[in-house]
DNA sequence: ACCCAGGAAATTC
DNA sequence: GAATTTCATGGG
């Protein structure tokens, strides 16, 4: 008898577009279209039939938790209702993949991974982060691996994580890992202090700049009015939205970036000069 | 061989 | 201070 935890009438939520749209670098899809991951040191896997979401896997005690994680209690419709009216190629963007959503991760974990991202691609990323979780991260029942905690990394060297290939970001991992660990760094302070003040803690470590706090903070501490500009929304900024800033994009900002990123790596043609 | 990848640190001008 | 180079690694 297998356990799970069902959520109805889910709306504004496409699995792959959420989940492989690289804000998170551990989702895996299967054959049958759910997707197997893990978060929390959870190993569980998401279905999607119609508005039913079903979480494989997952204890009813965990409700409120993946319920959280799917950030099912904002309503996504009337933010794109929203935000489209702000500027018609973002309105296009956002009718192009409806179904994303900001997942709430873990903070700790959502910054480690974008300190990998930088200088590098998503499949590389995804490499790297799951090489750090079977290297060193707790294995679960089922033979997959939770991703380490801070307290873990920081008792390792830059020499420790050679095996993950990141190369010159071993040492930024080891540094964010040892300063959140001794609470240099309060990661749960950066949920509700002021934006401003939020980035300069994350920005205290070592390899954390201002587009890889901005992520951490809008993927791992559910800031949505970050507006993290990576090379694709520079891009994007500079030929789909001249002149305006991040700030023009109102408190749903990273909601409206995630669709801009997406839409613009989904349709490079875009900015091929003619 | 060269360029790029969800950047940031180190160095140079 | 602002602009450029370097940093590992892998794919195109």
């Amino acid at each position: 008898m297998k356990k799970f935890l069902k959520f109805e009438n889910v709306t504004d939520l496409d699995l792959a577009q959420t989940l492989d749209c690289g804000q998170s670098f551990r989702w895996v899809e299967r054959e049958d279209g759910g997707f197997d991951g893990v978060a929390f040191n959870r190993s569980v896997t998401v279905r999607l039939d119609g508005t039913d979401l079903y979480i494989e896997n997952a204890d009813e005690s965990d409700r409120e938790l993946w319920h959280s994680y799917f950030d099912l209690g904002l309503d996504y419709g009337k933010i794109r209702e929203e935000i489209s009216a702000i500027h018609p190629i973002l309105a296009d963007a956002a009718k192009y993949a409806p179904g994303i959503r900001i997942l709430r991760q873990e903070p700790y974990e959502a910054l480690c991974t974008f300190i990998i991202s930088q200088n590098n691609n998503i499949k590389r990323i995804k490499g790297i982060v799951q090489r750090l979780c079977e290297q060193f991260g707790d294995r679960l029942p089922d033979g997959t691996y939770a991703f380490p905690d801070a307290e873990k990394m920081a008792s390792l060297t830059a020499d420790d994580l050679a095996p993950l290939r990141a190369g010159f970001r071993n040492r930024y991992l080891v540094d964010a890992a040892r300063k959140v660990a001794d609470g240099d760094v309060d990661l749960e302070k950066c949920r509700s202090c002021d934006y401003d003040e939020a980035r300069r803690e994350l920005m205290q470590i070592t390899g954390v700049g201002v587009k890889v706090a901005d992520c951490a903070l809008l993927f791992g501490l559910h800031r949505i009015e970050a507006f993290p500009l990576d090379v694709w929304m520079k891009r994007a900024m500079a030929t789909l939205f001249p002149g305006m800033t991040p700030g023009d994009f109102g408190q749903y900002a990273g909601i409206a970036q995630q669709y801009i990123f997406h839409y613009s790596r989904m349709n490079p043609k875009l900015f091929e000069q003619t």
